[in-house]
DNA sequence: GCAATAAATGCACTTCCGTTGCACGGTTTA
DNA sequence: TAAACCGTGCAACGGAAGTGCATTTATTGC
């Protein structure tokens, strides 16, 4: 637990009791995270607290947004050496469509893509749907 | 107009007169419109019948929609070779951070990747934001 | 320790988009 | 022509994101 806390200091987020329990909470799912789910895992929070929580997290290099076209956001727990902000270190994302959980696959990076003349790009997202390992029948 | 008819019948829609307008409105953008687009461009029309216009149009294979990030489904008329729904086929979408508008690379096709094992890829998706070709000075 | 200040939390409310149910009217088919 | 079908319009719902403001809790200066 102590660990969390410095974990939070360190990137300047006051470790609050409700702070740590939401880091605990994403630090032991493997999957990433909707504002519902946490809402749900958590009765007594209030949502906006768990909502602007996220945000600071975000604002702070602690999760990052996961967009996996389920148009509900998600949220996963960086990496000790993301970079979310460095268009190079972006992982693609897996959405099962049978169990509908939402993966980060950290170690594949979305690959270099050609655009036409004229095109800057900034950001990137890919993911990719299908049937995630567990469901697949290992 | 003919024309919008027989395109419209040959993927088996009935041509009424909105859905003509519709297809038409969306031909002569270059860009991928919301349904609120296509509200504002025909005040007259009802939201709940352009809504199922375009789920129809895209069960037939008349549009596919994009997910681009915002949060906002997206529709473009397929290309006439357009294999929305072939893995192989998927191109890339390509959102501006500054117009904030969303166009089709029909050329680009999305990069095989590869996946962890007990992972079966059906589908994908790769949104590239940036600035585009207009607001980037040409 | 105490007052002043700032930060975090909780509650209420709003907005936006997608979606559905149902009723009406025109079109197709038997 | 009657029945069946399909497209359209109106109303309402639901989920999720987001905001304003009051209240509580923590931090700082004295
Ligand atoms: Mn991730
Ligand atoms: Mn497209
Ligand atoms: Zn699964
Ligand atoms: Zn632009």
């Amino acid at each position: 637990m102590k660990e969390i806390e410095k974990t939070l200091e360190n990137k300047s987020v006051r470790p609050t009791a409700m702070r740590i329990l939401i880091y605990k909470y994403m630090a032991e799912k493997e999957i990433a995270v909707a504002l519902t789910d946490i809402e749900n895992a958590f009765a007594k929070a209030d949502r906006t607290t768990l909502y602007r929580t996220l945000k600071t997290f975000e604002e702070k290099g602690i999760v990052h947004q996961i967009d996996d076209g389920t148009n509900i956001s998600k949220y996963a727990l960086c990496e000790p050496g993301c970079n979310c902000e460095i268009e190079q270190d972006l992982h693609l994302h897996f959405h099962c469509n049978n169990c509908d959980e939402t993966v980060c696959l950290t170690e594949h990076k979305i690959p270099q893509v050609n655009l036409p003349d004229g095109y800057v790009a900034e950001d990137a997202n890919l993911v990719i749907k299908g049937i995630c390992e567990k469901c697949s029948g290992q």
